[in-house]
DNA sequence: GTTTAGTTGACTAAATTGTTCGGGTATACA
DNA sequence: TGTATACCCGAACAATTTAGTCAACTAAAC
């Protein structure tokens, strides 16, 4: 379980595609605009979500990605490992000399460590991600209605110390 | 929070470090020669941790590294941040324009998924990476005594499919 | 038949990863 | 006082990954 940039832009651009998908396949242009995302990275991420099961295509005018499955059966796990590439076992991947204890323990460590990660994002679903999005920007919607205090942009994420 | 070879590449240094020091300071040079790490790498990674607060170096002859706290009061989140250098807020980090309220719907939400694998990493100790090593180490070593059932490897560990 | 939009592949600049090299500086010890 | 040990530092480097561009192709709607 990689966690990078790849792996955000593709749960982003899903999002994007659950939130949109009410009337219809979304294209990948509309994501590209909405989402800041150039074009041609989105047919990558899509061409291996598509390969994955994750989403399906319709081509033609009208067309579109649409989700394979209900939002709410979709993790961002499966997202995730969808768009990144295995991480390879590095070492001993299975070839020759895993005799020495020590250099095992990477392995073992790092097995463990991906469960637990991977099952925490299994839990995640898009469904979940949505509709956190949503209630978003009924707050946003709200705040727009109100004066802004001074002091404060409209995006001030808190960034928590560079998490 | 991101999620790289780096950042393992630390821990399992750390690991060992915490495995090592019951006799005084771990030398880089023992770490790398263990762990199959470049001896160089792991000087750039202890430059930061030791700039981090998480480990105390002691120079010249007899000298090495130890933890600058208890195994049980460092966390792995700790170690990741302190090596991976942050990642940056990409497209509107406080910048310019973030009017938009779609730009901000990464932000918002990689926030949220970085603050629930933080806080995961956050309780996962040092000490209970090496509690768990060391209970590795005891099995391998009754494993050992006995015969090794035919078609099974020593270092099977399973890999879950690239997780 | 023309337009729309997915599909594929090659190619690129930039960043990251992991390593090698080549020098320093602080300290224990003879 | 020398010398070996080990931390410290920075530059340079190949390999990989990231993110994006370009160009050609195919399926389907109208």
């Amino acid at each position: 379980m990689r966690l990078t940039t790849k792996g955000r832009f593709a749960v982003t651009a899903m999002i994007d595609v659950a939130m949109h998908s009410a009337n219809g396949p979304v294209t990948l242009a509309a994501v590209s605009e909405r989402q800041r995302i150039s074009l041609s990275y989105l047919e990558q991420l899509f061409g291996k979500l598509r390969r994955s099961g994750i989403v399906a295509s319709v081509r033609g005018p009208g067309g579109g990605y649409h989700l394979a499955r209900a939002a709410a059966q979709l993790s961002v796990a499966q997202i995730i490992i969808a768009v990144d590439e295995p991480i390879d076992a590095t070492q001993c991947g299975g070839l020759e000399n895993c005799h020495d204890d020590r250099r095992c323990m990477t392995h073992d460590l790092w097995a463990g460590l991906n469960n637990h990660i991977f099952s925490f994002l299994s839990g995640v679903t898009l469904a979940q991600l949505v509709a956190q999005q949503e209630q978003a920007a009924v707050r946003a919607a709200l705040h727009d209605a109100r004066p802004v205090p001074a002091g404060t942009t409209p995006c001030k994420v808190p960034v928590t110390a560079a998490v």
